[in-house]
DNA sequence: TTTCCACCGGAAAATGAGGTCC
DNA sequence: GGACCTCATTTTCCGGTGGAAA
């Protein structure tokens, strides 16, 4: 029987002493842009075109790019613009390029602080209206001797949200002001979103096109062998990992970043283990390790409330993990449980939102029953995890962590 | 065909903590 | 210092839902 002490020796020693597969780990992680880009050629030279009408300051299309998660649009859009602007230096072709992540933003009011922020514009991180805020970014934009582009990453969590009245005030920006605003680059994972574009704004801001389909697993093949290169030393991940890792991301939507992730943690299991290889168990373990983690990061940033419904439905459930509870009797056991605790629980309403959100998240399995007009229609509720996985995410939370250990 | 049950969820308003502006 | 702002969270109100019973 090995102590908790012998098992951190032994990792610590297996990463001091055992052999090292990593070159450069960085390469692998999501951020990296890496020096060359497979399989975009036609995305790359399309998007470097529109991009060199703009620095020799002609009016030039805006442009609108989607494609699934992880299908190279940021990492292609990122690295043109880095590339022209390190060609641009020292000429007369230069331009200023405004990137902002709108989901990464969460709040119009945060988007437009963030493209002051970039052309060096203070603005107060609350006290403003946006239209005030809008009105001072407007006006340094005028200000502005080289031609703009503005990058909109991930806009459509925008529109969802706020409406297109941003987008409208920088299309007619663009419209009145070319010289200014030469080109928006709105780039989305939903094509459904331009449903939600008011016509003057989608007509303006999908002139142009520019589709990034899914990588095969051949492909992702190639790409995950030209960073292992950079990433690795030599001959230390098995070819059948590779394959593993490429073909499962294939099959979730031809996703690099996950194919990247895995063998990243492929790598580092590897390491742990003191392995010399990376070999195709270890893609397995890295596969479990992700889908883990991811859940245990998930429950471990919820708030308070939404961990106490967590609790209350484990409580009921901690000898039956398979049946159901109905929203009614989890929400009563929810109010014993905060009212125990000296505070004073949830509406029934925001309780059944933050149930919503918990089976958006696959944390909760719902069912719609209904029993008819005795019984009337209700939802029995379940874990969508193995409770094990569910109480081990809980334990992190030191509030949590003490009632689990008097329902336990 | 209508009524009823037990929720479900959209919309709007309230709340409170952070802030700016004049 | 008071008016006004953002933003996240929560409450209040109320119409909708679908299947069994009346």
């Amino acid at each position: 029987m090995f102590s908790s002490d012998d098992i951190i020796d032994k990792i610590f020693e297996n990463v001091v002493k055992g052999p090292k597969l990593f070159k450069d780990k960085s390469v692998l992680f999501h951020d990296y842009i890496p020096p060359r880009l497979l399989f975009r050629e036609e995305q790359i030279s399309k998007l470097a075109h529109h991009l060199s009408s703009l620095m020799r300051r002609q009016r030039t299309s805006n442009l609108f790019i989607y494609g699934k998660p992880g299908t190279g649009k940021t990492a292609v859009t990122k690295y043109v613009i880095s590339r022209l602007l390190d060609r641009a230096k020292g000429t007369n072709y230069i331009f200023n390029a405004i990137y902002v992540n709108c989901r990464l933003a969460g709040t119009e009011y945060r988007v437009i602080k963030l493209m002051a922020d970039t052309i060096g514009l203070d603005l107060p991180f609350t006290g403003l209206s946006s239209e005030e805020a809008l009105h001072r970014l407007i006006d340094k934009f005028r200000q502005q001797v080289n031609p703009i582009l503005i990058v909109l990453d991930e806009v459509d969590a925008l529109v969802a949200r706020y409406g297109d009245n941003l987008l409208y005030a920088l299309t007619r920006l663009n419209y009145d002001y070319h010289e200014i605003i030469s080109m928006i680059i709105g780039i989305s994972n939903d094509l459904r979103f331009k449903e939600l574009l008011d016509p003057r704004v989608l007509s303006s801001l999908s002139e142009e096109e520019i589709v990034f389909k899914p990588y095969t697993a051949m492909e992702l093949e190639q790409i995950l062998w030209d960073r292992i290169e950079l990433a690795f030393y030599p001959n230390v991940v098995e070819p059948a990992a590779v394959k593993l890792a490429a073909g499962i991301s294939a099959a979730e939507n031809g996703d690099a970043r996950k194919a990247l992730d895995l063998i990243r943690v492929a790598g580092e299991i590897a390491e742990m283990e003191g392995a010399g290889v990376v070999t195709v168990d270890h893609v397995r373990k890295a596969r479990e390790s992700i889908d883990r983690e991811r859940v245990v990061e998930v429950i471990r940033t919820l708030p308070l409330h939404s961990k106490l419904i967590i609790l209350s439905l484990y409580s009921i459930l901690v000898n039956s993990p398979e049946s159901r509870v109905r929203s009614s009797s989890l929400y009563n056991k929810y109010s014993t449980i905060v009212r125990h605790l000296g505070e004073s629980p949830l509406s029934m309403r925001r309780f059944h939102g933050l149930v919503t959100e918990l089976s958006m998240l696959g944390i909760f399995d719902r069912h719609i029953s209904n029993l008819g007009r005795r019984g009337g229609r209700f939802s029995s509720i379940k874990f969508g995890l193995p409770i094990s996985m569910v109480k081990k995410a809980l334990e992190e939370d030191p509030i949590i962590s003490d009632l689990l250990i008097q329902i336990d």
